[in-house]
DNA sequence: AAATAAATTTAGACAAATCTAAAAATAATT
DNA sequence: AATTATTTTTAGATTTGTCTAAATTTATTT
């Protein structure tokens, strides 16, 4: 199926909001594309009649088979990009997203095929983010916000909800990055921030909304 | 400046024809880009607008010195993703054009300063043409026809100018590459043909068009 | 120097992707 | 159940890049 540059970002981002969601509303897609709802309407219409989506008017949204398939090898080139991005060309996590919502669009199978074997197969982003393999397949990691740790438990940080500058300023200011080995020592109540420990760095505390943005795994 | 991929395409390959010919006209540039003569106009009057080339209607059209720069910045993303498809990915030569095509309209400096660093800063694409450094400098190799070669003279396979899959279909019959050493043994007024030795490869005899679109130099 | 041919430009149309403002449908309140 | 608010869709424009067909300009022949 061929698609342009605009109906791959609204189907990748359809996909994305999807995992939260059960139906997909006008409205949040407008403010995560950063246009208008109107524009929405006009894509979905397009859309459903390339039969990628369901669409029932008023009702919101879903793509259905194909357009999940079609999302996850969009999905796929942008974090195998963004790996190669990091992993040999050096370039920092936070400026890695943008490049690859460009890179994403060259559409050439050979070219990701031979990208994966490149990069040896990698299975998650410089996010933490699961990469689709050729077969559309992600590995799904077992995780959960930091917040809902157990206290005193062994976890490796796998994710981070928000990827943005401001987010990358604070990790790297306590040290943390995907793969540290982290533990809760102490909660408090009164604003759900944390007493945590990152391995080979000092204690330190963290906001509930940063707890509530960085994903782990148990150990 | 922030171009559109089209109009990055179109400089790009008003640079290209401007090597050949003092001014371009038009027609050549329609027929290069397969695209209608009327589309050609239109686009010159928008490259006009923003000063990137100088043009005076009906008489033909040239890049001024911010359209160079400009295609030079195109015709380097270009060459540098050629040169990583070869190298890195093992693409093979013939297919690594289209792909550069779209790669070379992701224009990010810091991108395509690493990915530079990262190949090595390479001074030639897989075809044998220049990538531009940085800065838009260009080593031009004085390189010249096969076919206008000495007999006997000892030369190196430079650059193609034709590089699509009938081209390379031929050169790997015969076992020319970029960079092999070559040599003119006889040559046939009646049709151009010529008889040659390629270093390690026994003689074999090429046709004067083929003669005419492999490029050597001295050695 | 006409007449004819070739190249180029203009006029007008169209598809894609977007927008704003108005209308319509659905949801929430009183 | 009305009224009001929110969400979504439609109507109508706009920009970009393209096209065909007609008009215009330049080049080439006779
Ligand atoms: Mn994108
Ligand atoms: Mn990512
Ligand atoms: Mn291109
Ligand atoms: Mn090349």
């Amino acid at each position: 199926m061929k698609l342009s540059e605009s109906e791959e970002n609204y189907i990748k981002s359809i996909y994305n909001l999807q995992v939260k969601t059960e139906k997909v509303n006008t409205n949040s897609l407008a403010v995560f594309l950063n246009t208008s709802p109107a524009s929405i309407t006009d894509m979905l219409k397009k859309l459903k009649s390339k039969k990628l989506l369901e669409y029932k008017k008023y009702y919101g949204f879903r793509l259905n088979e194909t357009g999940n398939t079609e999302a996850l090898k969009i999905i796929r080139r942008h974090r195998l990009w963004e790996f190669f991005l990091v992993a040999k060309l050096g370039m920092e996590w936070e400026k890695v997203h943008d490049i690859a919502e460009e890179l994403e669009h060259v559409s050439s199978p050979e070219l990701i095929n031979r990208l994966d074997a490149y990069l040896g197969k990698p299975k998650i982003d410089p996010h933490g983010d699961p990469i689709p393999d050729e077969r559309g397949k992600v590995v799904l990691l077992k995780q959960k916000p930091l917040k809902d740790l157990a206290m005193k438990q062994n976890a490796i940080v796998s994710s981070v909800s928000s990827q943005g500058h401001e987010m990358m300023e604070m990790l790297n200011h306590y040290g943390i990055g995907i793969g540290s080995q982290i533990k809760v020592l102490k909660s408090f109540e009164f604003d759900g921030s944390l007493q945590i420990k990152i391995a080979r760095k000092p204690e330190c505390i963290i906001s509930g909304m940063a707890a509530q943005n960085i994903y782990v795994y148990d150990n």
